[in-house]
DNA sequence: TCTGATCGCCGGCTGTACGG
DNA sequence: CCGTACAGCCGGCGATCAGA
């Protein structure tokens, strides 16, 4: 997808991921952003329904803000002090006219010009007046995306509760484990020998923990069985050192 | 110990809206 | 018609973690 262009109605906000999806909205000037792997939330589906359900919540609660408030915000470029309104000079640098202007849509831009030909020095403060009449009629809230109004009227899906929750990293199985459960691995360190299973568990700061059960002497699938369970309370032993 | 996957964080680029 | 601010989209970097 193209920078600039606007992502499908389904995607607004989401990029794909080679690992999963990305979610990323921006709301007065606080950037929102959250990250969904097909690996931690059970399949790339699950992943993409989780990430639209999270966007969702982020497009509800801070909706964008009105266009009336951020028309009268005043620029960096403005010179007049006031919002919508300018002077027009002439060719010799002299003030001609004060201006009112304002942007209700791309059919219908509001104008009214004051000469001070007409109106003397009343002129400013009569193009002042008709901004603040002009911004009478501007209604609604900041367009952000095709799809931002339709997601914030939507109600909550009643099916969320059914995916499955978020895996903690120690949970997820690797696209290359070949045990079937993480951080279960069956070595066989030499031709002939005949292998042995290892649980292993990392915890941050404090390295790895690992105990190794051998086929040799408990038979390769007790031997698995009991790494399975050391690996469980490796993992244990890791939250509760979290917790503590 | 090395390598690769996951993912949190940050910033650049670009289109759109709007003022001048 | 141009310049600016804002917000969306994209990509890179680096930390963390587990497999080899």
């Amino acid at each position: 997808m193209p920078k600039g262009i606007p992502n499908p109605v389904d995607m607004y906000g989401i990029s794909p991921r080679p690992w999963g999806f990305e979610v990323s909205l921006v709301r007065n000037g606080v950037r929102y952003a959250r990250l969904f792997g097909h690996a931690s939330y059970g399949g790339p589906q699950q992943a993409l329904r989780r990430a639209q359900a999270w966007r969702d919540t982020i497009v509800k609660e801070h909706p964008p803000v009105a266009r009336k408030d951020r028309a009268q915000t005043l620029r960096s470029n403005n010179k007049t002090g006031e919002p919508g309104v300018f002077s027009r000079l002439s060719a010799q640098g002299k003030p001609v006219a004060w201006l009112a202007k304002t942007y209700l849509g791309n059919e219908e831009i509001l104008r009214a010009e004051f000469d001070l030909a007409d109106w003397g020095p009343a002129a400013r403060a009569h193009a002042i007046g008709e901004r603040q009449r002009q911004l009478g009629r501007m209604v609604g809230l900041a367009r952000l995306h095709p799809a931002e109004e339709a997601i914030r009227r939507r109600p909550p899906p009643d099916d969320e509760a059914t995916l499955p929750p978020k895996r903690s990293k120690s949970e997820i199985v690797r696209r290359n484990n070949t045990s079937g459960v993480s951080g279960v691995q069956f070595k066989t360190p030499r031709a002939g020998h005949p292998g042995y299973w290892v649980a292993i568990t990392y915890s941050a700061g404090k390295g790895s923990v690992s105990r190794s059960f051998s086929v040799r002497t408990l038979g390769y699938e007790v031997a698995r069985d009991m790494a399975i369970a050391e690996r469980q309370q490796q993992l244990q032993a890791k939250t509760s050192d979290d917790d503590a």
